[in-house]
DNA sequence: TAGTCAATAGTTGTCCTACAACTAGTCTTC
DNA sequence: GAAGACTAGTTGTAGGACAACTATTGACTA
């Protein structure tokens, strides 16, 4: 089994890996919206796994959307279009998003400097003191047009000095999968802003009007890894959540 | 055991109850954030139900982000504060989330018509043609303070006249409640807007800002019941959503 | 003494088998 | 033709067992 998952050296469970692999499968149109999926025991069978790791896995896709348990009945693929990969519930990087709509994902660093964390800072990062953090200020680059203006603060306090050095270049995320802390868990809170503050370049919406997504991005163990407050240029990007019971 | 799924006549499964209740017990301060809560076998010993189901339950929670689960270790409660019963991936009325957050919920009717659909609503609800639908235009509020201006569509093609016409003075997820018709899932679009256009009374912001909430509902069958726009004044309500990989 | 390592009890992950509950058809009956 | 009984297939729950992992304790070593 050839799943994304095993980027990660294989560590996952099993359950995580059937899971994915059957959401490549979904994806990749094996079946059609609507179409039962074969069945609990069918699947077990084929991946040579227990029914409970298969059920477990298609909970997992049942709560991101992807199909629905009926009872008595079967596991049927929804019809969301191509909405739910792309969905504000998944956390993934902005490049990653970017590229799974179809564009060629950028970033145009503006800032990149190590300096003392500020009060604010201090409180969503969980910090001690006035550690020094990473500030990094950014345009997102879809196809080499801005969408977003991304403001980010970094805890750097228990990472090695060459994955700091990368960040300044590169992703964030990709850097942090070196070392195996990439964030697994977000809280983000959503605004609409007027303002004039924020951006640069010709690029700017006229009306000063953006989509804010302010996120504490938290490790595996639960510490805070990342402050992330990103403005989206209204029209530029579509925000989506699958909400469910 | 008495929980909120039990007003939809225990139709709820054996694990949606347990994962209610247990979920009732930590918003309840029973468990410390960053406590370890019973483990599984000790669950399925007082709830009396098997550990499959406890574990099940527990899983909910786990994507639901008030738990972590850790192999070999146990079940903590996550510590995110106040913000995870009233993230936005859950689907609830604006009345029961308001109610949740300790205010008072209401709703001001402005506009409650039978109308032949439009282009926009016969394709966002699916419907053949140009069917008769129901909308309406309503205040939300919270104490009495308007927060959000909503603007729904409901498809009442297969509901019964009684329950229309209760929708017409109160709560639209009450009403398809009582024929076990409540949408599951929703599809929201998120956007922020300028206009002089949304809303009435003195309320209304000065700046015209509002945060857009666009989303269809869907019943369990995959059918849309509900297409509704609700535009919240900025400020005045908190967006959190919970993103996880 | 301080540090390393092995043993151990406790917990979650996976497996197996069985049966209950439910669904969607088919067939029978009237 | 319509209503109801029957049935094969599927998901939901049960119970017991063991594997894999974690955190702590206690013994041993340098």
């Amino acid at each position: 089994m050839n799943t994304s998952a095993d980027q990660f050296g294989g560590r996952a469970s099993l359950t995580r890996r059937i899971s994915d692999d059957i959401r490549r499968r979904i994806l990749a149109k094996e079946w059609a919206p609507g179409e039962k999926i074969h069945s609990e025991s069918e699947l077990s069978t084929t991946y040579k796994v227990s029914r409970v790791t298969v059920r477990t896995a298609l909970k997992t896709l049942e709560y991101q959307g992807l199909v629905d348990i009926r009872h008595g009945s079967g596991t049927y693929v929804n019809d969301f279009g191509r909405s739910i990969p792309t969905g504000l519930n998944e956390l993934r990087s902005m490049s990653e998003t970017i590229s799974e709509l179809g564009y060629e994902p950028g970033m145009e660093y503006k800032v990149a400097t190590i300096r003392p964390a500020t009060e604010t800072e201090i409180d969503k990062l969980g910090l001690d003191s006035a550690d020094p953090i990473l500030y990094l200020e950014r345009a997102v680059l879809a196809d080499g047009k801005a969408v977003a203006f991304s403001y980010d603060t970094i805890n750097i306090s228990s990472l090695p000095e060459q994955v700091v050095e990368e960040m300044k270049r590169g992703s964030v995320f990709a850097s942090l999968d070196t070392i195996n802390s990439r964030p697994i868990r977000a809280l983000a809170e959503v605004d609409a802003v007027i303002s004039k503050e924020i951006g640069w370049g010709d690029e700017r919406p006229a009306n000063n009007l953006f989509l804010l997504l302010q996120q504490v991005h938290y490790a595996g163990d639960g510490e805070p890894i990342m402050y992330s407050k990103t403005y989206f240029m209204e029209g530029r990007f579509q925000f989506l959540i699958l909400r469910t019971r």
